[in-house]
DNA sequence: TATTGTTATACTCTATAACTATA
DNA sequence: TATAGTTATAGAGTATAACAATA
């Protein structure tokens, strides 16, 4: 490995380490876990079954089980047997689980606070550069 | 928030999301969680007493305890009193220790993988802008 | 018989509070 | 009395295996 490469890994470990410290703190601030504030974060963009949250997720049904069993304790998701397929639930956001999570997302100041440092033309640099490490097209 | 920068935000939350999973596998092929990974990587530097372990770490002392606990068990730190000051223990890395770090540094391709998607002056690039973004000078 | 989700269980991470040993 | 670390305890995240309900 190179120099700049070597450096480069640091400034990747060093960059994840904060980001997920500072979401850690935007979920404890509105009294939740960052696992439960990212579930509520996917059901901001709509409803999804026990099994699509799973995959969404990447973990084990019966960890989602568990989650959303404490956010719907707390009124923040609702469980819906889908009527096609009782089988299936289709788990939905609260109006006040929508507040939280909104509580959580003015928290996170971690990305804001960060993209303001650049200017909009090494915005577009970092973005292209991110999107060329993500294995897409820029 | 622009355009840019809201896509910029998404990408951030993309990378690290696929970062911290990747760090998860890497280390559970050498048969440890993050957590512990993370302990023995800083060890790999030098040794440490619980104290400076639990700054670096963020976390509580109670819970550094634990970690080395079973790092201990396991054959992969000791702990060893200080001859100075005898309510701090040092903790280092053993032999054993410091091969399994290697193989989770081994196992975790990512950074080299995504790293190798860029040229060296987009390495530099990159390097650069997250030095910004960390607020620190390029 | 296959699929969706839950329950039972076990282990780890994490923190708080009370404690021990040393300074 | 103050500091370093541990112990006891509790709650949450996570997975595996066994299970119930439905298809």
């Amino acid at each position: 490995m190179t120099e700049v490469a070597d450096a480069l890994a640091q400034q990747m470990w060093d960059f994840v380490f904060a980001y997920d410290a500072a979401y850690d703190r935007a979920a404890q601030v509105a009294g939740l876990s960052a696992a439960q504030a990212c579930l509520l974060e996917h059901l901001s963009r709509g409803s999804r079954s026990m099994g699509e949250l799973a995959l969404e997720l990447s973990c084990d049904a019966s960890n989602v089980t568990q989650l959303v069993s404490r956010l719907e304790a707390r009124g923040l998701v609702a469980r819906v047997p889908d009527p096609d397929d009782r089988r299936i639930k289709r788990v939905s956001i609260t109006p006040t689980g929508r507040d939280v999570r909104g509580a959580v997302r003015r928290a996170f100041e971690f990305p804001s606070e960060r993209i303001g440092m650049l200017t909009e033309q090494e915005q577009r640099q970092l973005s292209g550069l991110l999107g060329k490490v993500s294995g897409r097209a820029s």
